[in-house]
DNA sequence: ACATTGACTCGCG
DNA sequence: GCGCGAGCCAATG
């Protein structure tokens, strides 16, 4: 049985709304999504429609920048690979929520893109 | 209704 | 940085 669907959609809403090239904690999805503490339910939302969906769920990773699959896994792999191709670096399984964290407003607003 | 589980998070040592 | 334990909440059996 799938995630309640007023949860479900909310979740999609917040995750399609993460730009290209950044990533966002499991947490803030939840917040975003009018459902603070739910980090869980995103995550469980996530694996439901994982693979099908043109949804950017490899930008969502846990709260200190390290993916949620184990290292070698074929989710981390991919996830590895989808974000490399927006010029997010998560080789080594970690990536800086400094630099491409979906809050930016102390990387951008003050710094700039670079 | 009770117990278990999990793409989570935070604090401590 | 790593492991452990406690909170957390919805889904499952």
């Amino acid at each position: 049985m799938p995630v309640r669907k007023s949860y479900a959609t909310a979740i999609m809403k917040a995750v399609a709304e993460i730009p290209k090239g950044r990533v966002c904690p499991y947490g803030r999805v939840a917040e975003v999504a009018g459902l603070p503490g739910r980090a869980r339910l995103v995550g469980r939302l996530l694996g439901e429609l994982t693979g099908r969906d043109e949804l950017p769920w490899h930008r969502v990773l846990r709260a200190d920048g390290s993916l949620a699959f184990p290292a070698g896994s074929r989710g981390f792999e991919r996830q590895v690979a989808k974000l490399a191709e927006e010029g997010v670096n998560a080789a080594t399984g970690r990536v800086d929520l400094v630099r491409f964290g979906w809050q930016t407003s102390l990387d951008e607003q003050l710094w700039g893109p670079d």
